[in-house]
DNA sequence: TTGATTGTTACCGG
DNA sequence: TCCGGTAACAATCA
């Protein structure tokens, strides 16, 4: 479920009905408990998302820290509250509305110097205003791993998941199987760049959408990426390739994205 | 029931 | 020390 989008969309979601409120925390399926004790009550200042991660501070320097992994799932609904549906690990629950967070491969909470630790190892966020996109470019032009796996490595910069990264290099026309020592400076800007534009259509629409005037309301899923699980190239009607990338399934059309293209 | 999956981390060997 | 590979974990749905 979670690209850098969802995060980031549930963060801005969540600070327009949770922040600044006291809540009422509970673990319905009893696997956070002592966290859910801890927290209930207490204000929620406000929520903001690095790369994947979803970080709720509260008071006294206290945070809770979500990670949705493959399956984790964001549930809102408005109150009164209804029966939690699945495996709901933490319910978080406002004035008007409550949040559900589903089966997430983290659900922690951080004491100040835990958070800050955490901030530090993930890399710029190409969604966050403040990111310094420089970080990412010095690391990948010294690793000799490719540029497929090194996009998506959130120590290296963070917010590209698994389709971005196959829908991003085919449209800027880049192998996935390039050098990170061989990309220059332009490619990875062009790189850049469109990673942060289409992760921000993904949270204005709350969807993977990287075909241009592709739209939830008219377009199947398949019809709103290019290449991703494809067998035919939109552009030139080649075959789609089909490889792991870290056990990853990764997609590339060998005729507009040529592994020898010199990257400036 | 089986299999696949928009993810991360710990651990191990080269 | 730094890689890359593997297993483990998470829950849901077709």
């Amino acid at each position: 479920m979670p690209e850098g989008h969802t995060i980031h969309r549930a963060a801005l979601d969540h600070n327009s009905i949770l922040a600044a409120q006291k809540l009422v925390v509970s673990s319905p399926q009893g696997r956070f408990t002592e966290g859910a004790a801890r927290l209930t009550g207490r204000t929620c200042a406000n929520i903001e998302a690095f790369g994947k991660h979803l970080i709720y501070h509260f008071d006294h320097g206290e945070a809770l820290h979500i990670h949705l992994g493959l399956f984790g799932k964001i549930r809102k609904q408005k109150l009164p509250a209804t029966e939690p549906r699945g495996a709901v690990r933490v319910r978080l629950v406002g004035n008007t509305h409550l949040i559900d967070i589903n089966g997430p491969n983290i659900c922690e909470i951080l004491a100040e110097d835990e958070f800050l630790n955490l901030v530090s190892r993930i890399g710029p966020d190409v969604l966050r205003s403040d990111a310094k996109p420089n970080l990412a470019f010095e690391k990948i032009k010294k690793s000799k791993a490719p540029i497929g796996r090194l996009i998506m490595d959130q120590t290296v910069m963070a917010g590209i998941g698994n389709i971005y990264r196959s829908e991003i290099l085919w449209r800027q026309a880049v192998h996935p199987e390039i050098p990170g020592n061989r990309i220059g400076r332009q490619t990875f800007n062009r790189i850049w760049e469109d990673a942060r534009a289409l992760l921000t259509i993904g949270v204005k629409h709350n969807a993977i959408i990287t075909v241009k005037g592709a739209r939830t309301s008219s377009h199947r899923y398949r019809e709103r990426v290019n290449i991703f699980a494809k067998e035919v190239c939109p552009r030139c009607k080649g075959e789609i390739r089909r490889f792991e990338i870290n056990g990853r399934r990764a997609f590339v059309c060998e005729i507009c994205q040529p592994l020898n293209s010199k990257t400036k």
